[in-house]
DNA sequence: CAGTATCCAGCTGGATACTG
DNA sequence: CAGTATCCAGCTGGATACTG
């Protein structure tokens, strides 16, 4: 019996990598996307440098709010790493680095319109829904 | 002077919170939303059950992949909590109990086809752009 | 100014054992 | 079958100190 269990699983488990074999490539990118612009700072950077344009380093912490500083390196070297944010380093003391949108940042941007329209147009939804759950909890 | 750096700091946090403050709960929803879909196993349970339509729990995590016992519960639970899937129990022994995609559901699915196609366009820019920062690095 | 380096507390999620 | 309970290793990210 754990036998055929087991062989069932191997063999459904095979059947799901198959499957997913053809775009792994696209669904790994694309969860890296989402993944990333799900990410809280990211996110935030993002919007932004959308409203405010090129900015310095400092002044991005401060607009963006309480992130650390470590974060808001890792979130732009993240960023320019995937070619979203460009980065300029002025040859001057006290350093001056500013960052911009990349057209590719600015077209995630626009990308993820449809999720933010949907969560608007699903908001009372979403909250009910929370609501009924929470109250069939108790 | 650091009485003037950190009374700046202060006006330009409290700037940048009246700023969102209107809009914070429709962002805090998104950012949960998309955090939710960005989520692997949430991303693979919505692609599971668009493809498969309504299922068992065991065959639901032999068609995800190897995701464990804990987190397909967890992430079914989220799911069902935000209202996304529907969990059908079926009063036998043993139990039996089966999960379908909401309507709500389909529709995220759908809402994030934008940011798929974003992906799917921009693949190669996204790999060029990884590319050169590395080579950069070195 | 725009970072880097280090330490560490807390969350995340896998593995394992158990159950109505 | 469809979970729950427990333990714990590893990653995440804040705080702090330091620097070209």
């Amino acid at each position: 019996m754990s036998v055929v269990i087991s062989a069932f699983d191997e063999a459904a488990s095979r059947e799901a990598k198959e499957r997913r074999a053809e775009d792994v490539e696209l669904e790994v990118l694309v969860r890296e996307i989402i993944g990333r612009v799900a990410d809280k700072w990211t996110m935030l950077t993002l919007e932004a440098l959308e409203e405010h344009g090129r900015m310095r380093f400092t002044r991005l912490g401060e607009i963006i709010g309480d992130i650390s500083q470590k974060m808001l390196t890792k979130t732009l070297r993240q960023m320019e790493a995937d070619g979203l944010v460009s980065r300029t380093v002025f040859p001057v003391v006290p350093p001056r680095v500013e960052y911009e949108l990349t057209p590719l940042g600015r077209s995630l941007g626009a990308a993820f319109c449809g999720v933010w329209i949907w969560a608007e147009q699903h908001r009372e939804t979403i909250r009910q829904a929370r609501a009924d759950f929470s109250a069939r909890a108790d």
